[in-house]
DNA sequence: TCAAAAGTGTTTGTTATACACCCATGA
DNA sequence: TCATGGGTGTATAACAAACACTTTTGA
């Protein structure tokens, strides 16, 4: 990632890895040593022959030291816009990982997403059309999931997606709702937070359902 | 499009382009005079500081003489399968046309999604990709609307989605459906089609509406 | 005047939302 | 024993799906 080629750069894959924080999400970051910005999204030029997905792994695990709970592409970016690289194409990648497994190799660092720092405007594009993923997909993908360890409780699962779609949910109707939907099963262990009942805790392991066929339903955008 | 770029291809931008015929979706294909396989989906190299948006948009104009009524990347595509191009990474495009205006430039061709020819492998992918893309935002992006010409009536709407979705919808749950959303508009002309009450013509003309703020869903895919 | 297609009022069942309450624990 | 967070039964509102019907035209 570090080594620029010298000239005819075909394009670089960048990933785009994700944490969720306290009350926030948090964005990987890595220092330079040289560039024009401090900070860039971690990238890579893949070898010849290398995927693209695979391309995206390694520089996760570069940077993580593991492979991310979940990865996949958002896009190609160029469009005259800046990157570190000389490259004019750039494919960028998200990354989701569970905040207490994701301790990054030195160099690296977490960034509030509303506290990023100046990124090269091809980067900045990438962590927005990452974070578009994450709310446009919340409901068609276990994003949730992989930003929670691999045993949870159901308020620690709420607290995620309240901050994920940035709004309060209702305790009730939401265990409601992921009980329709076969998506946890619960363990036969509690968790005691201090004060307060304990909690059962859950896992991710969805049954096979069939969805719901539902009609149109016009979610259009606005014009 | 044709030329092919002596070595060290960068990368290439390919307009999956599509349209709805009596009751499919067909995709635009182009006839090769000395490729492996006989016909592919339009590409090109871009220039020197052409944007990917802005080579897609050229290579659908040479294609039909016009540009499509929709257009939206639908991502990176390379992962070592072969591309008529020797180009490692390829950006997919789709684009969609109403079947009306969609008169191709000689050497271009429909073909049903159900009976394309042969295609390079990573071609195969994007239209794969592009048939995706149209299903899963069909009712987060005006895709029906764009298939079909400036006004129509609600029936030639209705069949639209029924041939997207691959199943009947109800006549009057799906107009109950579209009044609620607040996205058409009728206009003051009628057309008769043979035997039958004429039908009011209508033209897509959302007017912005709040969106009812629901919350999760959990309309996750299977396992 | 009948077949065919457009268009609509009303009913029914399902799903989402929320209120109100009970449960278990630590301080 | 009380404050705190976990967990649930039940009512109400919103919505989707369907039925049944009226309207308007061409043959």
């Amino acid at each position: 990632m570090r080594e620029r080629p010298s000239r005819a750069t075909p394009h670089t894959v960048d990933a785009v890895l994700a944490t969720a924080t306290g009350n926030e999400l948090a964005i990987l970051l890595v220092r330079n040593s040289s560039e024009r910005e401090r900070w860039s999204v971690p990238w890579r030029t893949p070898q010849a022959g290398e995927t693209l997905a695979a391309a995206a792994a390694t520089v996760a695990k570069d940077a993580l030291g593991e492979p991310p709970a979940w990865m996949e592409q958002i896009g190609a970016f160029g469009d005259g816009k800046r990157h570190p690289s000389e490259a004019e194409v750039s494919v960028a990648y998200l990354g989701l990982v569970p905040h207490d497994t994701a301790s990054p190799r030195t160099g690296y660092a977490w960034f509030q997403v509303t506290e990023l720092p100046p990124l090269a405007p091809r980067q900045r594009a990438m962590v927005e059309g990452a974070t578009k993923a994450i709310e446009g997909s919340l409901d068609q993908a276990p994003i949730a999931f992989r930003l929670l360890p691999a045993t949870f409780t159901l308020s620690e699962l709420q607290h995620m997606y309240e901050l994920l779609l940035g709004k309060r949910l209702h305790k009730a109707s939401f265990r409601r709702a992921l009980q329709a939907a076969w998506l946890v099963e619960p363990m036969d262990e509690w968790r005691s937070e201090g004060r307060g009942r304990p909690a059962q805790l859950f896992q991710y392991l969805p049954k096979k359902k069939r969805r719901p066929h539902r009609g149109v339903r016009f979610d259009f955008l606005y014009p």
